[in-house]
DNA sequence: AGCACGCCGACT
DNA sequence: GTCGGCGTGCTC
């Protein structure tokens, strides 16, 4: 009797398929298979051995291969995929074929770990011991021999010379050795904490090996780091493995090296989606293999399989790049707090200014909330003053206060910031004649004018223009740059302090992390005056002589259409208010603003996010929103909206003949409703129950594909949406 | 997603 | 009379 594989194969329906297992191949279950289908062969991953509901062994075809030499997936990842296929109504394949590494998705061969760990062995000891000169090969020797155990690389750092032929000669001879990991080492370098620190990290540590999540509360400069750590180096003395979290723009090199100095004998894995496919592959595989004791890297690590998972990490747990915005929308924060329930783990998320849904995690009791209030030292807030600029004359958008505050920090030789959340010169450029303006082509939103290469650029599709020198409409030559964005700021300020360094941190000027790193060390190093840039500026490490924020063009997130937008806004200002004092200097915040009474800026100058939190999170009850609220939207584009429009409508009719309590918006076109080419519209379902909402999505999901589509018209589902 | 099969307009 | 449009349906 044959045996039977179900694999799951990336495709964009929820279907699995049935596999002959040929004489001689041992299936199980989490084992990648490469196999024949339709004309060609794919690889997917073995989630079910003989089932009891398979069709006739005649309409099967028989496996290719099982892909042995990369262990089977564990059954606790199998059952997360599972997890998040269901919960966000997407094929498991395709969840499975997200989660796994590209290199994996495709790969035959496991990628060859070209950076291994080296331990010395007896005869290195003993060879060593006996030597009467200490040779190349023996320098190698002695250098591991110190270290406990090295990795390939940091090794070739520590030799001179040919230090690849040292240690070839050195493996030659038998006295290195590849080991699996490092050896075990003591954390190097930990930092004395406070009171409040050593509440947090006994709290989390006691509750090693039960589901308990916690939220670290407290702003950059509290010491959350610090805390992180000494919570990992505890689950590492235990023998099990960490998982660290960070936004994207968070995963700097000074964290990695900052983990890895402070873990020498650790085998620490990062992981992001900038990285070569096999680099990638090759420490998702170590990871699975038990060889990884600490995983750091952003949204996608947490799908890294753990086989001694012990604690998860989930750092500025409110930033927006936890939530994939295409293909499987997931939220990384909320899958591993669902990991770690289904992992018995404690899990750490920490913020300054947590997202509501965490808050009131906290506040409900089911979080537990831990504190860490600013070291006594540090603990002079800088001061926050509003600048009404209904009252003031604004020069390019700066007001002389913010100019006279500039002028200050320059002559005591201290910096500024000055934050506008826009890139590019001017977000527009206008006729005044005719009313022309630089609208995209492509999409429902106008080119941004960037002046360094006189372009204008669509910041949704990236279509690119030329500056026409003279109006498209109507031939007038006098055309206008309209608003503002920081390079017209930059400029501003350049002529306004003709002396001092100006530097604009975004993305434009800063592509890289090497970038980055050196603006960073330039500010650091007293190179820079004046900074200008976007939320950029916002993340970071502290700037001792940064003593002045100046926050400009804020008042667009207290209006905008989007429930979330004042939670975002609030937490972008906290975060950007925070750049300024962190050293012994006093520091000082200065927003202008049409609004100087609106409360979300009375609670920023207060420095009061928990009363922000509780007056945001009253309205969010009145209107039956997150977290008192569950959404899930139904999105459709095609070339025409009415054809996106039209699905929609089907897919309600659909949705209402479901009879569920759940509640159904209007069909409508999105905020940007053309964006490259393509137009789109919504279709949003409330609920007050999260299992209500995913009882509905589950009904309904089988009856959206069987709905007749055109070629042309894509559409998807997005639970808990990060904006509507 | 690919890639087949399958029925209606302008070409050697 | 065919080549090819993309609508529909299947892939174990």
């Amino acid at each position: 009797m044959s045996r039977i594989v179900r694999i799951a194969l990336p495709l964009p329906r929820p279907l699995l398929f049935d596999y002959l297992v040929p004489a001689g191949m041992n299936p199980a279950v989490g084992l990648c298979a490469r196999l024949p289908f339709g004309r060609g062969e794919k690889t997917g991953v073995v989630v079910a051995v003989d089932p009891p509901d398979a069709p006739p062994a005649d309409k099967l075809k028989p496996v290719l291969e099982l892909l042995e030499d990369i262990p089977p997936l564990p059954s606790e990842w199998l059952a997360l995929t599972a997890f998040a296929a269901r919960y966000y109504q997407h094929p498991l394949g395709e969840v499975i074929s997200a989660a796994l590494p590209p290199g994996l998705r495709r790969a035959v061969k496991l990628p060859r770990d070209d950076d291994p760990w080296l331990a010395t062995t007896p005869a290195g000891r003993l060879a060593l011991g006996e030597a009467k000169k200490i040779t190349r090969a023996l320098a190698a020797v002695l250098a591991v021999q110190s270290a406990g155990a090295r990795r390939r690389s940091q090794l070739l750092g520590d030799l001179d010379g040919d230090a690849s032929g040292a240690i070839r000669e050195a493996r030659a001879k038998g006295w290195l050795e590849i080991v699996a990991r490092a050896g075990e080492r003591e954390p190097i370098g930990a930092l004395t904490l406070n009171t409040a620190q050593q509440a947090a990290v006994h709290a989390v540590n006691d509750a090693a090996g039960s589901f308990r999540p916690f939220l670290l509360f407290g702003v950059t400069g509290s010491g959350k780091t610090e805390v992180y750590l000494h919570q990992i180096a505890h689950t590492l003395a235990q023998g099990r493995q960490a998982l660290m979290l960070v936004p994207e723009i968070g995963l700097t090199p000074q964290l990695m090296e900052r983990v890895a100095s402070r873990f020498p004998g650790a085998n620490l894995v990062s992981l992001h989606s900038g990285m070569a496919d096999g680099a990638r592959s090759l420490g998702f595989v170590q990871a699975l293999k038990g060889e990884a004791d600490i995983v750091l890297g952003t949204r996608l690590s947490v799908f890294v399989p753990l086989p001694r998972l012990g604690l998860i990490v989930v750092d500025e747990e409110h930033d927006a790049s936890f939530k994939q915005q295409d293909g499987l929308r997931y939220s990384a924060r909320d899958l591993a707090v669902w990991r770690a329930n289904a992992e018995k783990l404690p899990i750490v998320l920490g913020s300054a200014t947590p997202s509501l849904e965490t808050w009131q995690h906290a506040e409900a009791g089911r979080y537990t909330r831990l504190d860490l209030p600013l070291p006594a030292v540090a603990d002079k807030p800088p001061s926050l003053r509003r600048i009404d600029t209904r009252r003031v004359k604004l020069d390019h958008g700066l007001s002389p206060g913010l100019i006279e505050g500039i002028r200050t920090r320059l002559a005591r030789g201290e910096q500024s910031l000055v934050f506008l959340n826009r890139r590019g010169y001017a977000p527009v450029i206008a006729c005044p004649q005719c009313n022309w303006v630089s609208a995209c082509p492509h999409c429902s939103a106008n080119m941004v004018f960037h002046a360094a290469d006189r372009a204008l650029r669509c910041h949704h599709c990236g279509h690119e223009g030329r500056v026409p020198h003279i109006c498209p409409g109507c031939g007038n030559q006098d055309l206008h740059a309209f608003g503002r964005g920081t390079q017209r700021l930059e400029e501003r300020l350049g002529e306004h302090f003709p002396e001092a360094r100006i530097e604009r941190v975004d993305r434009d000027a800063v592509r890289t992390p090497a970038q980055w790193e050196a603006v960073r060390a330039r500010i650091e190093a007293r190179e820079i005056d004046i900074l200008v840039g976007t939320q950029m500026l916002a993340k970071g490490h502290d700037f001792p002589m940064l003593t002045l924020v100046g926050i400009v063009g804020a008042d667009a997130g207290l209006y905008a259409a989007d429930f979330r937008a004042p939670e975002r806004l609030f937490q972008q200002l906290m975060q950007v208010a925070g750049r300024s004092g962190r050293g012994e200097l006093p520091g000082e915040v200065l927003v202008q603003t049409e609004f100087p009474e609106h409360p979300l800026y009375e609670h920023l100058a207060r420095r009061d996010y928990p009363g922000f939190a509780k007056r945001e999170l009253a309205e969010r009850k009145m209107a039956g929103f997150p977290p008192w609220g569950y959404h899930a939207v139904l999105r459709a584009e095609a070339p025409e909206l009415d054809a996106a429009i039209a699905w929609l409508n089907t897919a309600r009719a659909v949705a209402e003949s479901l009879q569920s309590p759940v509640m159904l918006y209007d069909v409508v076109p999105m905020r940007l409703v053309r964006r490259a080419r393509l137009e789109r519209a919504q279709l949003v379902l409330e609920s007050d129950n999260r299992p209500g909402l995913q009882a509905t999505l589950a009904a309904l999901m089988p009856l959206l594909y069987a709905l007749k589509c055109p070629r042309e018209l894509r559409w998807h589902i997005d639970v808990d949406p990060g904006e509507l």
